[in-house]
DNA sequence: AAATTCTTTCAAAACGCTTTGAAAAATTTA
DNA sequence: TAAATTTTTCAAAGCGTTTTGAAAGAATTT
């Protein structure tokens, strides 16, 4: 592997010229440039990047940490994460890490990594309340973005803006003259669900809606839970049943139909439905039947965000000039329609 | 950031000493080692990783591209590998690079690294016919490990038996009196399904059954290929319908016992239905009703071989010395059954 | 022609570690 | 006690870059 030296040394100039006409500084003449530049792909030479990485502190790469939780929804999202992410991180010349934490103790892969001083920064997903990586990379000044947010977060993030995507999604309803909204929110650990809640629950409270506890849920999000929640509903064991739910996800969505469907509920004529849609591909809104009514906000899209930030950050950038809340989009399709007149009793 | 030279200032020792020391090199004295490793952990004193790496010349990173390709079968089988490679390379010390090609020149990403010289080797997956990559890898001299393989592979790899798992399902069936066997393959472009074909043809063949051309579908490994494929078989629109069916995967499988359900076709009774079964979370055989008899060989069980392989070669093993191939297992579960009478006319 | 400026190149230091070969200190042997 | 051996430590070189400060060479001005 040829070496800078070896490069110097076959045209009698320092190693240190060589660099810098590679590098295209101005204080080297063109011939030279040219004539280094020639040398260069004759002799196949290629920079080492630890070397390069060694002068200049940093190493170009960024890590990311899972959990193992696999479901159709994770899987997803991880593959849209992942790709997106190390798309964007590339174009900047930077690589991404990736690590599975199979441990119980969820700051051991963190520690590993961090104690191995071979990573710039971390990218976090799926924040929980007093989550204690934050607090360990913090206290270790690690530089990282959380993908989602906490509450009062002093750290970059990007993250949707949960609260007002529950309450857009109970404001239609409502003004189609709902009175019985049911909510298929996700896992209760989860900061984004604890958002959406109380999106859903201002909202509700605004437009003057009675929302029972059982008219609530909590699940992962995946199709058997939206099918159990929903027949439960539906079925008004617990009390009315809705004219509309709201669900945390389109995987969330399909369950709903298929209940529906089994209990030959015909939406949106009896029943409304309305999800969020993360807009993963397996998963399209659009091929539902009818259309599905969603808010949109594409994992995908918060990939761009992530690695500029992660890289701002690197680059010396203040945390609290790298907070990022997108606004969902709401898209209106078919399965959203004016109350049935069986649902004019409120809660 | 504590340097070794830190540490040697504060003990009045000099870096090398330190180093040793650190290393449990047996040339230091134990009242050194000790007062090296307490001052060493009170400074917060963390290797430089970059530094070690310049020296050792190795970079401590393999590096896996894959392409967008996103099905449920793809996300699973992506979640699955990286989350088991990266664990067990994290075993031997060494970091996971991820990286998604969205590029259409599928050698592009793989040049960006090469030419990056940043990592130690990689791990390739799913290789088609005369697959460029392992052409350009082998060219530019650098180490990897394939997670299935081509004919005569000169390369280091890790694959199942597909040749013979085929022939397992179809002999099973065979021995049942099955005389029309359809098969729902994979893609035509991937070298497992070529083996599979081969291995079910040679099957066929040896017991004297005839498979005719519209016995034998290719397609990506969905749910929706499973079904409409069924369809179109059970249906009998393209000849006397199959009395049993060998599908290139669980997805592929849930697909036709939809598809026999519509048409209400009981499995095992009038259809059996056997599987490969690659074993992941989201799919598991033994929750299909009835439970589904499959050859079963899981993606997680390549990734320890993988990572071996690639650290061995590494320590400059010989690629020809690591070609492992592992037999699936065969699982006779409750979807497979004798040969309805409906089943005695051969095709 | 000498003095000044600008351009181009270089030697050396630095990044933080490992490893080599030599030196100093401690221990054993004569 | 002196010589020989072993144990422990150190200084220095090296890994392949970048960067600094100085020097050499060329071009311009006086």
């Amino acid at each position: 592997m040829a070496t800078l030296k070896d490069i110097g040394n076959a045209l009698n100039l320092s190693p240190a010229t060589v660099s810098r006409a590679l590098n295209g500084f101005p204080e080297v003449s063109e011939k030279t440039r040219v004539l280094v530049a020639e040398t260069a792909k004759k002799m196949n030479y290629r920079p080492n990047q630890i070397a390069k990485k060694l002068v200049s502190g940093r190493s170009g790469m960024v890590g990311m940490i899972l959990k193992p939780e696999s479901t159709q929804a994770t899987d997803a999202a991880f593959y849209e994460i992942m790709f997106g992410l190390s798309d964007q991180l590339a174009r900047r010349d930077m690589d991404l890490v990736f690590h599975a934490s199979m441990a119980d103790e969820i700051l051991m892969p963190y520690k590993r990594l961090v104690e191995k001083n071979t990573l710039d920064g971390f990218i976090l997903n799926a924040p929980e309340k007093d989550d204690p990586r934050i607090a360990y990379l913090q206290e270790q000044g690690i530089p990282f973005v959380v993908h989602g947010r906490t509450e009062n977060a002093d750290y970059a993030y990007f993250d949707i803006d949960n609260r007002n995507l529950a309450s857009d999604a109970l404001n239609l309803l409502a003004n189609l003259g709902h009175q019985r909204v049911a909510f298929l929110n996700g896992p209760r650990s989860f900061t984004f669900s604890a958002s959406r809640l109380a999106g859903f629950k201002a909202a509700a409270s605004h437009k003057g809606l009675v929302i029972p506890e059982f008219a609530v849920h909590h699940g992962v999000l995946t199709e058997d839970y939206g099918y159990s929640a929903a027949l439960s509903l539906l079925s008004g064991h617990e009390g009315l049943p809705p004219t509309a739910i709201i669900c945390a996800s389109t995987l969330i969505a399909a369950g709903v139909y298929r209940a529906a469907n089994d209990l030959n509920i015909p939406i949106p004529s009896k029943l409304s439905v309305i999800a969020h849609d993360d807009a993963v591909p397996q998963m399209r809104a659009v091929n539902f039947s009818p259309a599905l009514t969603v808010t949109r906000a594409p994992f995908r899209d918060a990939c761009a965000p992530l690695a500029k930030a992660i890289c701002d950050l690197l680059d010396g950038a203040q945390p609290k000039d790298l907070q990022t809340i997108e606004r969902a989009e709401l898209i209106i399709r078919d399965s959203t329609g004016p109350a049935p007149a069986s649902g004019e009793t409120s809660w």
